[in-house]
DNA sequence: CAGCAAAGGTCAAAGAAAGTCAAAAACAAA
DNA sequence: TTTGTTTTTGACTTTCTTTGACCTTTGCTG
């Protein structure tokens, strides 16, 4: 088996109840005889928003590594979403997604409001060839975190 | 936890009820065990005026420093934030900013987790160089929104 | 009024995490 | 066996915190 796969597990259990835990990169990286960055190397390969996570670090002294659970009550149709919104989304599509959100009643208001605001063409005032990769990561983690 | 968060914490603590505490550098430092000049990290990273704080200060015999909240009401805080953080803003400021909106119950724990998720270094995955920028737009858009 | 003690201020170096990126290695598929 | 995909590694970078040496301001006392 391969370190990757141990390391995925050994995450994986750490959520025993608990739908947060947190990390210390160099810790586990010794703790599996691995170099730091194998730790980013699983977390970014099995620990992504499509796969119901979300991650947070902080650096320096002190510093961590967060990772959510996202509730498995959540809403299907919500991961279904962001299952499917692969890495890239245009404005139109985004908004056209929020509104049947709104619909749905799956969001209030005001939230349809923020993730409208935070994923539109407006604000994401970047070159073309980030923002549609960008409003996309947006949007899944934003989604990822309406519980 | 940090040191600098502890103390964080302690000072935020102080305003019950108040909008203006007084500390002493050294006895502050001595409390936490810290050098006195780590009070001044704190402050000057979480108190700012661009965080709705204001900072004074007298040397010699009898010296202390003074932290006053601008406290106004809840929207005007927000307005004062919003005109505060001009172009560009750090990812560790930014949820400074937000914890504080939360602390001083300016938004609810889920459109502070949607705040948090939009301007996260993790989530803002695009060249440093439009990184901050970016960030205080998004920022600035979704508290408009708030209010 | 001079000089000392008692504050607080500044700034840069050292330390403590985590992140990035691309090369090398291992594995799988054709 | 060649080609493509995942893993593993490590050198280098960025971010944030802690520490300490040295500086400035103010009040008090002889």
């Amino acid at each position: 088996m391969r370190v990757s796969d141990i390391i995925e597990e050994f995450i994986k259990e750490l959520f025993d109840e608990e739908n947060e835990i947190e990390i210390q990169r160099n810790d586990l990286a010794q703790k599996f005889n691995c170099v730091p960055s194998q730790i980013n190397y699983v977390i970014s390969t099995r620990f992504k928003p499509s796969q119901g996570y979300y991650v947070e670090s902080t650096r320096g002294g002190g510093g961590h590594i967060t990772i959510k659970k996202v509730n498995d009550t959540k809403s299907d149709y919500i991961m279904h979403i962001i299952q499917n919104i692969g890495n890239s989304i245009s404005n139109s599509e985004s908004q056209i997604l929020i509104s049947d959100f709104l619909t749905y009643d799956l969001v209030n208001t005001k939230e349809a409001k923020l993730l409208r605001v935070a994923t539109s063409d407006n604000v994401l005032d970047i070159p073309r060839e980030y923002r549609d990769k960008l409003r996309a990561t947006i949007l899944k983690n934003m989604l990822l975190n309406l519980t």
